[in-house]
DNA sequence: AGCTACTCCTGGTAGC
DNA sequence: TGCTACCAGGAGTAGC
């Protein structure tokens, strides 16, 4: 699933290509991916709007739009599991996963497909009003080691599904947690209140480091659907420590790595890298 | 407050 | 080989 470095990766690589153009006309293919309201309502919004800027907010890319000169709102895009987003030199191009194709001014387009159909395009006014509450961006300068250590004194909550929490931090999702929590040796079923402050700072930097690194690999690939747009995986998917790997040896320590569900998510975790708290139930 | 269960979806795969 | 059943999972929501 795209997280926040395979969302940075698709800004990054669509920039050059789409900052400037216009969107000549929308054509939705699969109604329920627009929002709001109705296919007629989402047409009308991004008509004729040119996209001044690209980038992103936590798992959501930002089309900043303005038309005649003046601000004309957001495209918000997010992937959700399946979602991508290719410009194509033709219409004909768009294929049988593509659920909304953007007619661009260089007679290019931008399609966006989903196999999974969860992803959405949404229009918005401002932003604001078209994202729920989120936390602070990890690799901005309010995400400190020690906000982090309040934060996760001030919650009850196990670990890692805090840290998938978008309104508590923004942009991790469960690849990433679970490498974060082994890099930090910290079970994901710890409560939050009872991670240490040096494991907290662990779980700083952890969290740093991993998006950093996978950011600089572009993303993880280990399936069809996690492409960059120009159909090149990505290659963090080869630095994995635990995503993927039971059954596996931890390449720290030589454990197995196991598999548990955590919140109704699978979770990877090395038994003897990440202790599991005493008095803490399943 | 925080937990589980359910919903949305379909390709891939396990089991027979 | 061909069929069915089940699973993954981000995020929103309902209910306890």
């Amino acid at each position: 699933m795209p997280e926040l470095p395979e969302v940075e990766t698709v800004v990054r690589l669509l920039r050059p290509d789409v900052v400037g153009r216009t969107i000549r006309r929308a054509e939705v293919l699969w109604p329920r991916t627009v929002l709001p309201g109705t296919p007629r309502h989402f047409m009308q919004r991004t008509r004729d709007c040119t996209i001044v800027r690209l980038w992103r907010r936590a798992k959501y890319i930002v089309f900043d739009l303005e038309r005649g000169g003046e601000a004309a709102g957001v495209l918000l895009c997010h992937l959700r599991m399946t979602g991508r987003l290719h410009v194509l030199a033709t219409r004909d191009a768009v294929g049988p996963w593509g659920r909304v194709a953007l007619e661009l001014d260089d007679a290019r387009w931008l399609e966006f497909l989903d196999v999974r159909k969860f992803g959405r395009l949404h229009w918005s006014p401002r932003l604001e009003e078209g994202v729920p509450a989120l936390g602070p961006e990890p690799l901005e300068s309010a995400f400190t080691s020690a906000w982090l250590r309040s934060a996760l004194a001030a919650r009850r909550r196990r670990i890692k599904p805090l840290l998938l929490d978008q309104a508590f931090l923004a942009g991790l999702g469960n690849i990433y947690v679970d490498e974060a929590l082994f890099m930090a040796g910290i079970h994901p079923l710890t409560p939050s209140h009872r991670v240490s402050k040096a494991k907290a700072e662990r779980l700083h930097a952890a969290v740093v480091a991993t998006l950093t690194e996978a950011i600089r690999r572009e993303g993880s690939s280990f399936d069809t659907f996690y492409r960059t747009p120009e159909g090149q995986p990505g290659a963090y998917q080869h630095q994995f420590q635990v995503y993927g790997r039971t059954g596996s040896p931890c390449r720290r320590c030589e454990s197995t790595i196991r598999r548990l569900t955590v919140g109704g998510r699978g979770t990877h975790v090395c038994p003897r890298c990440q202790r599991r708290p005493r008095n803490v139930p399943s």
